[in-house]
DNA sequence: AAGTGGTCTAGACCACCTT
DNA sequence: AGGTGGTCTAGACCACTTT
């Protein structure tokens, strides 16, 4: 733990630890030996052992609770990533859309596999196996969003079996806690479009009503592209909000 | 220094140093004292003072260099807080928007002071005295933008006598530069809407063109608000886009 | 050589939780 | 009461920049 001068010690005893959370030695949820018995393992002063900790606990690694201890922290990806990325009413209340799935199909194929889009999203090759999810998402009993979902079939085996009834409104925890997927960084290209006839049916609007268009690619922690959504909203009474904090 | 229990030290200290940044005792750019005289004066232990620098320096607002001393940062905010938020093109490429302005203008009272909409935001009284600019931004010599800013006049006194065309594109460094305010965080709501008669002349599109709707409000290091913005953008080849980080 | 920030230590005391 | 994390101190030494 001394040997190389060139790297600090707490970013070498930080480091260590991350790779002991990923190796499975520590798993999200529980608790890591005290302050002062990891100190002691790493040779390091109790200020360098919490300095590491500090800065874990600051990127949301690490959970500490005063009196009790340290612990790996459970992710909630819905919570965390999209926390400043909200729905919101005119009255500047945040909402929680519930979902309506409509179809969940997989397919390979010029014509069922990935499109040219999609297989530059997610980065695989165009006709690779995806599997895709239709749903409407509705807010206050009000359809607002028609989502269509492509995920790699690679990486989700199985996910087309499962009914449609069973696939939550949170879609990021299911993925980490059913396939190990998750999600970790996303982008999103915004625009403004016309509704299109099947938007009209599903929003119960008028066709050519503006929207808004939302394109979505979901990264994992290694930064692959593990889900491509697009999403067509209607922002009447609602909007997109988002923060920003320099 | 030492009279709340309640609130730890080096979070006081943080809080004071930040104050008087904001009151423009230390100007941005300019260096602050050593450590150890900070120390001194605070009557805290060089850790305690260097723990209230670590977090101001992460928090980009101080910028430390090795061996010459601590800055208080030149926010580039365009860059640093619009930096995962910005324009760009369908095939990805990122653009720097130009600005075409149109009109500065300054009022107060019911009819050319703040709106409800923008007292509200802005958190003074309707019918306040408020600066306006009317701009309209290009992205590859193509009008996108149209733009309709409003500031409180008293933080941002003769900006209306300043010249249309000394107004730069980039309008956060130029409000740090010559009215000491300097933009920290902002939130936006986006929604879609049918262009207007002006968007339509402005933009060279057909009334009722599906647009984008941004209103954003800017905030300064204390939290208050300092700039509303409202932008209708076209969003025909090009799109917004955002990149979150878990 | 002098001055600045960067790292690290050893030890003290406080606040909170559990038993 | 005992254990945990949270704060704070005083001092040492290193790395970098300037004079």
């Amino acid at each position: 733990m001394r040997a190389l001068k060139s790297t600090p010690l707490y970013q070498q005893v930080k480091e260590s630890i991350l790779s002991r959370i990923a190796d499975g030695e520590w798993a999200p949820g529980t608790f890591l030996p005290c302050e002062t018995d990891l100190a002691k393992e790493y040779q390091v002063s109790h200020g360098t052992l919490r300095r590491a900790l500090d800065e874990l606990t600051r990127e949301h690694r690490l959970t500490r609770y005063q009196g009790k201890g340290t612990a790996v922290s459970i992710l909630d990806s819905d919570q965390a990533l999209f926390k400043f990325f909200q729905i919101r009413r005119e009255d500047g209340a945040s909402t929680l859309p519930t979902s309506k799935n409509i179809r969940i199909c997989s397919g390979s194929g010029v014509h069922k596999g990935a499109t040219h889009e999609e297989a530059d999203a997610l980065n695989i090759e165009p006709g690779a196996a995806v599997v895709r999810l239709r749903r409407v998402r509705l807010v206050d009993h009000r359809p607002l969003f028609n989502e269509y979902i492509t995920v790699p079939q690679q990486l989700f085996q199985g996910l087309e079996n499962v009914p449609l009834e069973s696939i939550p409104n949170t879609l990021y925890d299911f993925f980490q806690q059913k396939f190990n997927v998750t999600i970790s960084s996303a982008h999103e290209r915004i625009s403004a479009m016309s509704a299109s006839v099947e938007d009209a049916k599903r929003l119960s609007i008028e066709p050519h009503t503006p929207i808004l268009r939302m394109d979505r690619t979901c990264f994992d922690i290694k930064g692959t592209p593990v889900e491509h959504r697009v999403t067509h909203m209607l922002t009447d009474g609602y909007h997109y909000y988002i923060e920003l904090h320099g």
